[in-house]
RNA sequence: GUGGCUGUAGCUCAAUUGGUUAGAGCACCGGACUGUGGCUCCGGGGGUUGCGGGUUCAAUUCCCGUCAGCCACCCCA
């Protein structure tokens, strides 16, 4: 075996190249819709854009290096740094809310497993300066669009959503002390995903009052109800509040025409540390994948990293885990990498005649092969139909002396005997 | 970082209890069907059996290491 790309990076041939630009254009497409534009930021920044928010244990997983003048660099393993430096700096200046959207190559320096790799394009739309509710729902539809627009369903996909806002003010009407809320975060963030004796165990862990572990124990129980979490606690003001606003938020979502595809979650707490209101994920109805799609509130983030105080929400969306579901589910477009025309000619001394004709199709904007070495006539319709060409530019002798070509369609073998020119003029 | 499974041509796979120059289909290149493709037939290129050691008269086949891939854990994009 010859020695393929590093592992974890990938070498895209044309079809796969053909796949990742159709999911790019879908993107790209739908973020349009909704108003916002694209933006871009450098692959390789200072390391410490990425150590300043997430301390120093995160260089293990970062592509880094010393440049030639003595910097720490690294390559980018998430877009929000570069986003929030690049907002700060003219913060003042922009209209607000900011709606942008990039696709960055992101790096990180980890084992690489289905569905990750250690180089993804990574699809980041964010809204920044507007702390409303129609924010969120505004961005959680762009997600939920995209998986329209290739095809998914909310049958194949799901959505979905919570408030850390939400769950605090539950906890912390449960009983559950300040200090104790972030060993009681990640234990329900595992929560679907291992066996209840070891949530359980860790919130007995965490948790000091017994009180409290049996309320935990019941919230758990109606994570997915919001009416029986609102009977339950009632009698917190602060609970009923954020549950208010969660119903807005469901709300705006089903006027935005995508409430079919949410389910409420108060187990969807996600590993960030900087998330601080509404989040949510987008899952593979079968759970045979990681999820899609992670997003949610950060209004403090900016503040931190780029000295600027404004609220902002954003989401990710990979392109290695969405194009395993597609693929699965048969829903990638065949991409076409074959040209629209052949050029061929009957007399294999007429090269530059075919190359003349190439070149008229060509300005004409048609993608356009043929032959570059003689062959016979046979030889370069076999070439031609391997090629995929929809149509062959026939020249022979006599008629092309008098300004004609033979029009063959490749599909059905049918043959027009027209005027070069008026061909071209009608394309 | 930990553990399990796997590793033969570009792809999908063969190779009798370890036994002669490792085969086939598809793909690719070319020829024939005497200058209009898709069919058919013929031929060709392409493998130090992932790599390195070991056991053996003999290793694709057994053992060890290593690299890579897949899966799970960890962690998260």
């Amino acid at each position: 075996m010859s020695q393929g790309a590093l592992p974890g990076f990938r070498d895209f041939y044309p079809d796969q190249l053909a796949t990742r630009n159709y999911l790019m254009l879908v993107w790209r497409d739908i973020a349009r819709r909704y108003g916002f534009v694209e933006y871009d930021g450098p692959p390789l920044e200072p390391l410490e854009l990425y150590t300043k928010k997430s301390g120093e244990e995160i260089v293990g997983q970062l592509y880094t290096f010393t440049d030639k003048g003595g910097r720490q660099v690294a390559l980018r393993p998430e877009m929000t740094p570069t986003l929030a430096r690049m907002v700060a700096a003219k913060a003042n200046a922009m209209r607000k809310p900011i709606r942008w959207f990039s696709i960055p190559q992101l790096f990180r320096y980890e084992r690489q497993q289905k569905g990750r790799l250690r180089e993804h394009f990574q699809l980041n739309v964010d809204i920044i300066g507007e702390s409303s509710v129609a924010a969120d729902a505004e961005l959680l539809a762009v997600a939920i669009d995209i998986m329209r627009a290739v095809g998914l369903t909310s049958k194949h996909v799901r959505a979905r959503v919570s408030d850390r806002r939400l769950l605090t003010s539950l906890l912390v009407s449960a009983g559950v002390e300040e200090n104790e809320l972030a060993r009681v975060f990640a234990a329900i963030d595992k929560t679907g995903r291992e066996p209840r004796e070891v949530t359980r165990d860790k919130i007995t862990a965490a948790v000091a009052s017994e009180d409290a572990r049996k309320s935990i124990e019941r919230l758990l129980a109606n994570a997915k109800d919001l009416d029986a979490l609102a009977k339950e606690f009632a009698s917190s003001p602060q609970v009923l509040e954020e549950i208010a606003r969660m119903r807005e938020y469901l709300a705006f979502l089903a006027a935005l025409g995508v409430g079919d595809w949410i389910d409420f979650d108060l187990s969807i707490v996600r590993g960030l540390a900087y998330y601080t209101g509404n989040v949510f994920e987008l899952f593979d109805a079968t759970g045979e994948f990681r999820a899609i799609c992670g997003g949610g509130r950060y209004d403090d983030l900016l503040a931190t990293i780029g000295g600027v105080d404004l609220p902002a929400l954003g989401f990710g969306m990979g392109d290695v885990v969405l194009t395993e579901i597609l693929r699965g589910r048969n829903l990638l477009p065949t991409p076409v990498l074959s040209a629209e025309y052949w050029v061929a000619a009957e007399d294999e001394s007429m090269l530059s005649e075919v190359m003349r004709v190439a070149g008229r199709l060509r300005a004409k904007s048609r993608s356009v092969e043929y032959a570059l070495k003689p062959q016979t006539l046979s030889r370069q319709l076999k070439s031609a139909s391997s090629a995929g060409v929809t149509s062959v530019v026939l020249l022979r002798r006599p008629d092309y002396q008098n300004g004609k070509v033979t029009v063959k369609t490749m599909a059905d073998g049918s043959e027009q005997n027209v005027g070069l020119d008026a061909f071209l003029d009608s394309l």
